[in-house]
Order: C-alpha cells, then structure tokens, then sequence
DNA sequence: TTGACACGACACTGCTTGGTGTCTTATTAT
DNA sequence: ATAATAAGACACCAAGCAGTGTCGTGTCAA
C-alpha cells in the first residue's frame, strides 16, 4: 500500500527540539484530542504562545486540528516520529561495545 | 554499574535538531575522529561556523574534542542520543495500530 | 627562520523564535 | 438579546542563533 507523504513543511526534529511542544505531544498522547483552551492550562505562557506551538508541531505534522464549535481540538499523530526512530537507529549500534570506555574518558576530562 | 552524568549544558533534542549537526555526527560516525579542517570540507559555511556547531554538540556530550598537534580532533559519542531513542520508543507504540487510518485522515484534510 | 597552516577568540550582522498584548469574529449560555 | 468564552490574526519586542570577517597564537615544514 502506497502512502503519499504528507506536506511537511516543518522538520520533525526542530519541531521536536522545543520542551513545550514536547510537552503537548505527551499530553495529546494520552486522550483522544483536546481543544486549545484545556492545552494551555498546562502551562505558564498565554494562549497565543501555546497556539503557535501547536501551529508548528502541526507544520511537521506530528498534530492534526479539527474545529468543533467555537474550540479547535487538536489530536496527536506520531508517524513522522518514526522518522527520528530511523536515524537513531542508525547510532544505537554503538550502544553495546566501547561505550563504557567513551564514558570515561568523558568523565576525566570533564572540567 | 552506576554511570556519572555528564554535565549537559545543552539540550540533546536541540543540538541535535540543526541538520549541518546531524550531518557532523554522520561523518564522525564513519571515522575514528577527524580534524576540524578536515570537517570543515564537506560543507559550504566557513570554518568558524562549523567550529560553533561543534561546540554545541560538545555541550550536548554528542561530541569530544583533542588536541593533536595544532589541530583539533573531534570524535563521535552517541551515548546521549540514548535519550532520544528513550523518549521516541514511547510514542511508537502507536505506529502499530490507527496509523492507517489517521494517515488516511491527514490525506483527506490535505490543502 | 621564515612562511604556511589550524585554530581559538572576538566583534558584528541579519534572521528566526518564543513570548507578549490587543482586536475581531464566531459560538455558546443565560 | 446580551454577555462570556474560544480562538484566529496581527503587530510588536527581546533574545538567541547561524553565519561572517579579522586578529592573534601555537605548530609544522622548507
């Protein structure tokens, strides 16, 4: 089955960057979808700012938004997460040998 | 076996979320280490760009750096992309089931 | 010893970003 | 009908960041 690729605006990784929006996305995984007035009381910015972050997390499409009456509910989607599953993967190789070793030399010169 | 935290001064997520960063690991990641100079080829900024990038994945700990002679010579540490990996693990527990159907969803709101 | 090289340290600049406040519109409740 | 709520759309600002160029210093080679 074919899946066209969804318009990406935003890298996922810079989306992800932000603690916020971070945040949302873990608040967003636990229910079905939540309107951005219940989003913001999490946190201690205004609305505004809390809207914007959903804009961008929207913008790399980890997040979709559906209008409901006068409140706009937002609702998670982790599929281009897969895409940073991917890349770590890639260095999770190198979890197993040499890095206990690595790790000490970290340690010695740490200043 | 206890492991001492390195002293993160800066944000896995964040330093990790440049792509010129994400390439530098790359290229480390095929080498034992490399010079800056040497680095410092494979993209079209200057040197002192590629220096500060550096230097921001050394406060993540992505990175260790050495001095040999009058170079510096930066080595790969993907231990703290442990992290990252960590956190995506918990979001593809969705990957298996409803992802289907939420991609499809996404293609129909498609603007 | 002289010159070229590798680099750190600065100072500087344009752009992005994370936040604010205000205004307006649509929707719901009284 | 009126008042309160939810949120989009601005304009705005301070701070950080990605890049530049330059200067000074240590190191290697001829």
């Amino acid at each position: 089955m074919i899946l066209a690729k969804k318009s990406q605006t935003r890298d996922v990784y810079d989306a992800v960057a932000d603690p916020t929006r971070r945040e949302l996305l873990r608040l967003l995984a636990d229910v079905e979808e939540l309107p951005l007035h219940q989003l913001t009381v999490h946190f201690q910015m205004g609305r505004t700012a809390v809207s914007k972050h959903l804009a961008i997390l929207k913008e790399a499409g980890l997040v979709t938004d559906r209008k409901v009456g006068r409140e706009t509910r937002y609702r998670l989607n982790p599929t281009p997460l897969k895409q940073i599953q991917d890349w770590v993967a890639f260095y999770s190789k190198f979890w197993s040998t040499n890095m206990l070793r690595l790790n000490q030399l970290l340690e010695e010169e740490e200043e």
